[in-house]
DNA sequence: TAAATTAATTGGTATCACCAATATTGTATT
DNA sequence: AATACAATATTGGTGATACCAATTAATTTA
């Protein structure tokens, strides 16, 4: 823990407090001057810590008020932009599609097990330490790879990263993510079909097909929150009123 | 240049001085204290300011010794994976079209208008500070822009980046990208009709003609330096005979 | 009760002083 | 003259203090 620099080893010993959960994410930091007394180092060097620490991503530092800590399980998707729901399943409708044409006529018999495997286990037909959500994403990116292109691997792999982030914001992508499973099997086995007999254009009609219907239920889901938040606020206002009336 | 904390503001200018050229990579900054009386700020802004720098990897500071310009032209494209010319070329040919057939049908007036000034700075009619190559970068960016969707937009800027990356490294790609103006502006000029006609699949079949092109001059370019290279090592190992005959 | 004022806290910056690591210079030795 | 060594200057590292500005909490006031 002998650090080259102090502001290492302070940065280092904030970032223990904070990963041992004493300052959880969202909390106040102690202010400069404690720190500094109880590191037993100047202000200086945790000002020098903690402007590090924002610099990686990890701290805000709001004038006048404090450090805050940022939640850092965010932090392996920076640089992701964040996407609502419908066009990010827009955009993979569309390159997950491509990549699925473009690897048909070239996809290797080992890559067409795989992706048999991944169907059983997201079926619940096999068990395995693998979830199905998990197995949804190896399937997907088998299919990537098989495409023998880097860039479309690291396309559709940040889709994926980012299909993440937004199913841990929005309730409405997560209830789709969640329980598509019915259709979920018969659509990826048109995919498995279109790839088993090499055939571009049907791989490419079975993906958009796929997320096509996954739009359509994000539609359903949505407008369905949609008329809960209508329902909600009407309750409310409705025992406001009751309230009101009670005051009277 | 209003920064909210100092010390931003002094990194940006120690930035702009890197940028400029007057720091090449691998020289070495001027003391602390020069710096702070040269910007007018105290010694502790300049230190901040350069621990910043630190941490996002475009310095290296040694004790005693000096703060030292890193390089910094991969910084921007760290997290992206370096791949070759073709795949990269092929994966935006299906993308860009794509791109392209999702934009044509609620492309804007003013975004075709955009697109008009972007291929006159490219075919040198207008001459702008802005350089064929940005121009080109616009173009395309203005229409995955159109599509309106944050994710499209992501994957095409991306690859451009990439491209930068491998123009720099691939003397094959770069020579195509120098001198692939002549075909450029009609294959612009159809995709922007395509779009002006509000036609997806024109504007497809336009983009993928762009690229298909592209890549039909890669092989050509990179069978040139294939063959340079065959020649140079001929050449190479007939004088290394020849030096072999002497000495006996 | 609510708005306005005041006071306390917090980060931001400047300045000075001193230490430690490094680089430069000068000197002495060979 | 060349090299080794020591003195010196320069550079970054750290601490301490004071003061400013923004924010927040407490208090006062209407």
């Amino acid at each position: 823990m002998a650090e080259k620099r102090l502001y290492h080893s302070v940065a280092n010993q904030i970032l223990e407090l904070i990963d041992s959960g004493v300052f959880p994410p969202g909390s106040r930091l102690p202010g400069e001057r404690d720190l500094a007394t109880k590191f037993g180092v100047s202000r200086v060097a945790v000002r020098e810590a903690e402007i590090a620490l924002q610099a990686q991503g990890r701290l805000e530092i709001k004038v006048g008020s404090g450090a805050y800590v940022l939640d850092g399980s965010n932090q392996a998707l920076k640089g992701l932009p964040k996407v609502g729901p419908f066009e990010l399943t827009e955009a993979r409708a569309l390159f997950e599609a491509e990549s699925a044409a473009l690897a048909a006529p070239i996809i290797t018999d080992e890559a067409i097990e795989e992706l048999e495997k991944y169907i059983d286990i997201m079926s619940g037909k096999v068990k395995s330490n693998i979830s199905p959500d998990a197995a949804d994403e190896a399937f997907h990116m088998t299919i990537a790879r098989s495409t023998n292109n880097h860039a479309i691997v690291f396309v559709i792999d940040s889709m994926w990263k980012m299909r993440t982030e937004a199913a841990q914001l929005q309730k409405v992508y997560k209830s789709v993510c969640d329980k598509d499973s019915s259709h979920r099997e018969d659509e990826h086995t048109a995919i498995l079909d279109a790839l088993k007999n090499r055939d571009p254009s049907a791989a490419r009609s079975a993906m958009r097909a796929h997320f096509t219907r996954m739009i359509e239920a994000l539609l359903v889901a949505s407008e369905e929150a949609a008329y809960q938040e209508v329902k909600r606020k009407v309750s409310e206002s409705r025992s406001r009123f009751t309230l009101t009336q009670q005051l009277h």
